[in-house]
DNA sequence: TTCACTTTTGGGAGCGGTTCCAATATCTAT
DNA sequence: ATAGATATTGGAACCGCTCCCAAAAGTGAA
């Protein structure tokens, strides 16, 4: 079934069909009714990639994201998708790792694929050049690349400084912060808030810190040693909420009483602490907004309307039972 | 920059760098040469559309989901991502909710998007007829629309009569199943193994249901109800791990020991389990095997190739630390 | 050199829409 | 009734690629 094919079975020109199809043109009542008719009968359904060709747009934004297992990650992708519906964008999923060919390599599947738009999610820190993509608008959530792409990020500086604070304030004296990266922007901003916390102390605080690769196989073995090089840790702040989970269990085998011995902060607000005893505090981020305004941000983009280019979200510490303040 | 201008630049026609592109076709070295040199001076992108006109395929796969906020859907997407990739597919992602309108109107919607398959993820029971989706191969994860449907599931009868089999060994007696819905083919069948296996039992069991909306905001409210009417309770199945969780957490601060006076046993093995203490003991599906399986299935189907239209594979019992057997 | 056969090539008609443009129909005011 | 303006319509070119087909070029044996 075919444009031409309707315009037989109504009567009229193709130039016609289209125009009712389209909604641009003037029809008249009775070829309109027509033509409604036919396509009623017949189960017609329009051809996109044909009117692709002719309009330049695709109406389809590619979403490209380390991983999806943390849940951080579907919580904002549910967001954008439902953002991108509503305005009548699709979105293609591209799941990158963290390496940045990968993360090259969808880039480019998506250029080929004259997508509107782009949704960097937590890219890596290679990526730093993206002027080979010309035909699609991009931006990036959770890091700056460069002050030509749009970010949409949560206050990660904040972040860590709140956390370091609300540590200093439980009274902690040997602080233990624990990440899992470093080369994302997030991981960089939130130590470099974390540190100038610390250093504000009045008190004599020991820093300490483990940077490694905390996946779920290796992490518990590299947190239990730690634990046990380190004795007189007091407070921890992990990265992320899964990594405060592994400790959270790690102290439990221990016997190490939260928050009476040691007090310990997340990052992200998992929807699962609240289910699980003891309950996380944590940094909350304000997912679904940034979810939200990344894809109000590139469609404005796509639309050629002005954008900032710089947008921090606000994050708020949540006591919960592994604090005392 | 299109096909024609590659073909002025290169000093050929059209049509023979139109067989370079799509490698059919014979061309001779010297010509292959020239236009490849074009195309690599140019920075030319060959545009899909214009292609998918006159092929037939998109090479372009569906998929709809509930929700992605269960961990267990974007462990399995992640799987069909990859498996996709590797052919050559690409995937749009559609968040339905659980209402079958909104499943309805994304099969629409890739109906009018020309996908070339489309899986549905543990489908609604509503969605009994696909009938009207002509263009496109469908298959169901998960649940068994009707004969023509090619579904793959885990053994979600095997599932229930497991976890009930496993409780009784366990030597428990006043037996719980909580489930949070009762319109997906999997909660339905895990209930049938559940009630096969009770009734196996040599002492007499007293079996309890208990069937409700159990997202977070009201789960615990609930459940918590529901335990201090059934004292009694000393053993619990749980439709998936995160209602698991809600219940630990209640009998943590209810100051009732697991394992001791209750057994829990959850169902899917959430990758968060050994996280957490205590760790639960759960019925373990093949998640990314039932992933690569459906995205293998749908593209052999695309291919027309023989497909078996049922696949259930097995599942298993994980004991950790919230029973004794 | 010539003929028969194979390889390579370019022209042109689609694929299914959109849109420009000129032609025709309809309407308004005189 | 008629000129002039406006609304509606169909024809045809075009978007960028594929693929059929016939022509041209290349190959080898007689």
């Amino acid at each position: 079934m075919n444009i031409s094919e309707i315009a037989e079975l109504a009567g009229v020109s193709k130039s016609t069909v289209s125009r009712v199809l389209s909604k641009n043109g003037s029809v008249s009542v009775k070829s309109k009714e027509k033509v409604l008719k036919a396509i009623q009968d017949s189960n017609y359904r329009p051809n996109p990639y044909a009117r692709i060709l002719n309009k330049k747009s695709t109406n389809l934004l590619g979403v490209i994201v380390p991983d999806i297992a943390n849940p951080y990650f579907p919580q904002m992708i549910q967001e954008i998708e439902h953002e991108a519906n509503i305005r009548n964008y699709k979105i293609i999923l591209c799941i990158s790792g963290t390496t940045a060919e990968s993360e090259f390599e969808y880039l480019d599947m998506l250029e080929n694929m004259c997508v509107d738009g782009t949704i960097l999610l937590c890219p890596t820190a290679h990526i730093t050049d993206l002027s080979a993509y010309e035909r699609q608008s991009i931006i990036s959530v959770d890091a700056v690349i460069n002050e030509n792409i749009p970010s949409i990020c949560s206050d990660f500086y904040k972040g860590g400084y709140l956390a370091a604070s609300k540590l200093l304030e439980n009274n902690c004296k040997n602080i233990l912060h624990i990440s899992g990266h470093n080369y994302f922007y997030a991981n960089i901003k939130r130590r470099q808030g974390f540190e100038a916390a610390i250093s504000t102390a009045m008190d004599s605080i020991n820093k300490y810190d483990l940077l490694s690769d905390l996946s779920m196989s290796k992490g518990f073995k590299i947190i239990r040693e730690y634990f046990a090089a380190h004795p007189n840790v007091d407070g921890v702040f992990a990265d992320n909420d899964s990594i405060a989970f592994m400790v959270l269990r790690i102290l439990n085998e221990l016997h190490i009483r939260v928050p009476d011995q040691i007090k310990v902060i997340g990052y992200d607000d998992n929807f699962m602490i609240p289910m699980v005893y003891p309950a996380l505090s944590t940094i909350h981020q304000p997912i679904s907004e940034v979810g939200r305004l990344a894809a109000i941000t590139v469609i404005n983009m796509i639309n050629r309307q002005k954008v900032n280019h710089v947008n921090i979200l606000d994050v708020a510490y949540i006591k919960r039972e592994t604090t005392l303040l």
